[in-house]
DNA sequence: GCGACAG
DNA sequence: ATCTTGTCGC
């Protein structure tokens, strides 16, 4: 017998660099954009329960319109890089609970900025067919200066020659967050809506109301 | 071989 | 991410 376990993640891999083809990275987001989700998960009970949370927000007035919780037995464990394959499937079934569908979803996580071009955000935005975009508390790979601590500030997050985010002061003095395209949006784009959708917090909005659904604290 | 490593 | 109390600072 083939040792299936061991080459898991080679599968995976293999998977992610397919997928990764299929990300657009140009403007394809609706027309006025009416509408933002944010969506999270927590693993409560230890880790062995997923709940994961949607949000959906009024854009740009960024007002409470709807939102939705899931839970079920976690599946997989937390593997560096390989994030989607242990979200995703709750993920999905959150924002399947909403009853409208979002113009555009914030992840809690990467797009792009991954090592092979495949984080939470551009997975469930190609799975979907939705834009999306990935903002990370934390860089998964790639280098970068440090923006200015002023709101608004950023940096571009470099592996080798390529641009795969931005390091993005959402508030001054604050930590920076890491923004990259996760599907049917540009970077520059990702950086505005980002932007519009923090006015207060450190976190966008959609992503925070996500956060506290979810039951992370 | 060594260090890094989203949530 | 989870487990976990109080504590420092605007």
């Amino acid at each position: 017998m083939a040792p299936e376990g061991a080459s898991l993640t080679r599968e995976w891999a293999d998977q992610q660099r397919r997928l990764a083809d299929k990300v657009i990275e140009q403007d394809q987001l609706p027309q006025p954009l009416r509408t933002v989700a944010g969506v999270d998960a927590a693993f409560p009970e230890r880790g062995r329960v997923t709940r994961a949370a949607a949000v959906l927000l009024s854009f740009p007035e960024l007002e409470p319109l709807e939102q939705a919780v899931v839970e079920q037995a976690t599946t997989l464990p937390y593997i560096p890089g390989f994030l989607s394959f242990r979200e995703l499937p709750a993920i999905r079934k959150a924002l399947d609970g909403l009853s409208a569908t979002p113009d555009l979803v914030l992840c809690d996580g990467q797009g792009r900025a991954h090592p092979r071009r495949l984080g939470i955000a551009c997975h469930l935005g190609v799975a979907t067919g939705l834009a999306t975009i990935g903002v990370g508390k934390s860089r998964l790979c790639g280098r970068f200066d440090a923006p200015d601590s002023g709101k608004g500030s950023c940096q571009p997050l470099i592996d080798g020659e390529e641009v795969i985010g931005q390091v993005l002061r959402t508030r001054d003095g604050v930590r920076p967050v890491f923004v990259s395209v996760g599907h049917r949006v540009s970077l520059e784009t990702a950086v505005e809506l980002v932007l519009a959708c923090t006015p207060r917090y450190r976190l966008p909005e959609p992503i925070r109301q996500a956060d506290r659904l979810a039951g992370a604290y």
